[in-house]
DNA sequence: GACCTGCTGCGGCGTG
């Protein structure tokens, strides 16, 4: 029997109003193991090839949903893209009669209410409205979802290996509990490192076992084309812009320009030139801090536009699935920091017509040429980097403590416990750790003990009742930018916020008339000329493979036709200057320049791996300037040249431990990477700074492993 | 220079 033939009448009916010629690989795959099996799954294939009716086909088929309660939840991390998968389900279920509820901050409160006097059908939710309803309405979670028979998680693969993904496990387990372990889990994603295939997604849905992966390999034809412009100011040469300007004008394009600030300039810069030509003038950006309803427009203008051509200059706020249809052209300035950020951005695009489909990466200086190379090479090669998983969730422990306190009517120490030992998200966490964490919690006032029983204290319930409680990640307190009542954006406040100061936002130009700062708002006025925004944020972390294959490009000989003769250049200069290395050996040996009153050394080696020399460099009392663009630490003078006896440096786990307590004590606000680790005690602190910000452990094997080639010649 | 993601409950007002 065909796949189809398994699916349900009206499931079958749904398909032949589609006109569907045959049903793609993924779903192929997934009907007959869906159905006939209560396995967990977990879906893998690129973008736009149908995973999501890959999981509610067969879902639809086989699910009861006459029975009172939820069936099946659908988690996503973002609210578009549940506005998104709600149309699509929602005419998947126009002859089954199923309801389908949304339930996020932004969703209708009635239809929420509906829901509850008459729990059924499926039930669309972000991990933060899963909390929140188990902190603020318990009885909910279970009259909702104690007869749930499948939970659908798209786009798992952003939720691996960080604290929200620790969050969101934590709360599958709850789920589980109050379900007795009924339902089943299907995952859905595009990509996945093959390191992280067996263990760490199959250890996020719970059950390592009774999980199995469906993989469509196919992969997707593109052109890659480099192009060099050198920039040494902060803004993008006329150069490239006019480039970029020719290339995207007859297509839909996207535009990835790394940062707001640029992305602001590209959208303005390029309709500019496209006003002078009278070329059109559909150049928009899209980033957070571009006003929500702004975005939507720009969403639905993508998606509706039809025959008109468009282009788009973004932040990763366009990466993940939301739908605005395919683009033609995707390009980079700059190179991305990892290689699962290229695969969701090429995959982007797709093909009109009769038209190849490209991927333009313009560099604007040579580190970013060689990193962009690297992160292209890797990419034909299929390699996906793979996350850290964080084994000891100290911080998300503590919050769902507190989660599960405030949920309770006061829980016994070893009803606690006990919660906490059934719940997989914490099973490298001792009993004793998670003991001497509650006791920290009650010191700070977090816990109050009533009898025996832990209830939430006076300091607990200012952080447990406010609606930050919720989410993981902590937001800067930004200005709300508006002209004449219509809104734009938000800008962080700087220098450049003054009167008369004109900046560009949402791909326009403005000139501040009143800022207010009592309210935090900004009035604006439409002006002629300005400057880029500017933005302050942490630089994301380069991951240990690229710059090897960074070191690999630069002592190899091969040539790329992709590269224009810029480039070409560019990466024979930086060969020769090189050639001064005498290295042989890729894995083990490294570059260490002495030059005139400087020693250097460039490690070719993860963000974080460069992060820890740069703390134990700190200890030994070394000065030295660090930067993550070139993988290069700098010393001087080099009398001092510590680098090499860096090798002979290794700290047992107390001195390590005792070295971040110190730091900390010092600089309490280093812990501040973590949004509830400030409330854990002092040495789980260290834990943390451990695993997120440094990496001792690769360190140590990386500068045990590497020798040091210094330059020959005069 | 330097990404992104989400958010309850309740009072008060206006409208049908």
């Amino acid at each position: 029997m065909s796949a189809y033939d398994l699916l349900s009448e009206p499931i079958r009916k749904y398909i032949r109003e589609q006109k569907w010629e045959s049903l793609r690989k993924i779903q192929e795959a997934s009907i007959p193991r869906i159905l006939n099996t209560d396995l967990n799954y977990v879906l893998i294939s690129r973008t736009a090839s149908g995973k999501t009716e890959a999981a509610f086909l067969p879902i639809l088929s086989k699910v009861n949903f006459r029975e009172e309660g939820v069936k099946v939840l659908y988690i996503s991390p973002l609210i578009a893209l549940i506005n998104d998968q709600f149309a699509r389900v929602e005419k998947l279920c126009e002859h089954l009669d199923v309801r389908v509820t949304k339930w996020h901050g932004e969703a209708s409160k009635g239809k929420k209410d509906q829901l509850l006097k008459n729990p059924e059908g499926i039930v669309l939710i972000t991990p933060e409205s899963l909390e929140a309803m188990f902190v603020n309405k318990p009885y909910h979670v279970s009259h909702l979802f104690a007869s749930l028979e499948y939970v659908v998680i798209d786009e798992i693969h952003s939720f691996l290996g960080s604290d929200r993904g620790m969050h969101l496990k934590s709360l599958l387990s709850r789920l589980q509990q109050i379900n007795h372990d009924r339902f089943s889990i299907v995952g859905l994603s595009a990509t996945v490192s093959d390191v992280n295939l067996y263990v760490e997604l199959k250890g996020f849905l719970g059950n390592t076992e009774n999980t199995k992966i469906i993989r469509d390999h196919t992969p997707k034809p593109i052109n890659a084309v480099f192009r060099y412009f050198h920039s040494d100011t902060q803004e993008l040469p006329i150069g490239l812009l006019k480039d970029l300007y020719v290339r995207t004008r007859d297509s839909k394009a996207l535009v990835f320009p790394n940062a707001r600030g640029r992305v602001e300039e590209v959208a303005v810069k390029l309709k500019r030139l496209s006003e002078k030509v009278g070329g059109h003038q559909n150049y928009f950006s899209h980033h957070s801090s571009v006003d929500k309803e702004v975005r939507e427009y720009v969403e639905f203008f993508a998606k509706n536009a039809g025959l008109q051509n468009f282009c788009i200059s973004c932040t990763s706020t366009l990466e993940l699935g939301i739908d605005i249809g395919n683009v033609d052209e995707v390009v980079q300035i700059d190179a991305t920091n990892s290689i699962a950020s290229l695969i969701q951005r090429v995959g982007r695009s797709g093909r009109r017509e009769g038209r190849a489909s490209n991927l333009y990466l313009y560099s604007t200086d040579r580190w970013s040429l060689l990193q962009s190379l690297a992160c292209w090479l890797l990419y034909s090669e299929q390699y996906i980097e793979p996350v850290e998983v964080i084994e000891k969730p100290y911080d998300v422990l503590l919050h769902q403590i507190l989660s599960v306190i405030k949920g309770s009517s006061g829980l016994y120490l070893h009803e606690l416990l006990a919660k906490i030992n059934e719940n997989p998200t914490f099973s490298l966490i001792s009993e004793g750790e998670a003991k001497e964490i509650v006791n920290h919690l009650q010191e700070i006032g977090f816990l109050e003990k009533l009898g025996h029983e832990y209830i939430i204290g006076v300091e607990g319930e200012k952080v447990v009742n406010n609606k930050d409680f919720y989410s993981f990640f902590q937001t800067p307190v930004f200005f709300k930018v508006s002209s004449q009542g219509v809104k734009i954006g938000e800008l962080p406040l700087s220098p450049q916020i003054r009167e008369d100061e004109n900046v560009y936002l949402s791909a326009k130009i403005w000139k501040i008339k009143y800022v207010d700062y009592e309210t935090s708002r900004i009035e604006v006025i439409p002006a002629k000329d300005g400057k880029k925004p500017l933005f302050f944020g942490d630089a994301a972390d380069t991951v240990h493979r690229i710059r090897e294959k960074m070191l690999e490009i630069l002592y190899s000989d091969g040539e790329y036709d992709f590269l224009d003769e810029e480039a070409k250049r560019i990466l024979k200069e930086m060969r020769k200057e090189f050639s001064v290395f005498p290295i042989t050996n890729l894995k083990e040996e490294r570059p260490l320049l002495f030059g005139n009153g400087y020693t250097k050394f460039y490690s070719f080696a993860g963000s974080r791996i460069n992060k820890t020399i740069g703390f134990l460099l700190d200890l030994a009392g070394a000065e030295y300037v660090y930067d993550d663009h070139s993988s290069a630490l700098i010393c001087r003078p080099p009398e001092q040249e510590p680098f090499t006896r860096l090798a002979a440096i290794r700290l047992t786990e107390d001195q390590i431990n005792e070295a971040l307590c110190e730091a900390l004590k010092k600089n309490p606000a280093l812990i501040k990477l973590s949004k509830w680790g400030p409330y854990l005690p002092l040495k789980f602190q260290a834990e943390i700074l451990k695993t997120k910000y440094y990496d001792f452990d690769a360190c140590f094997r990386f500068l045990e492993k590497i020798k040091w080639v210094h330059n020959i010649g005069e």
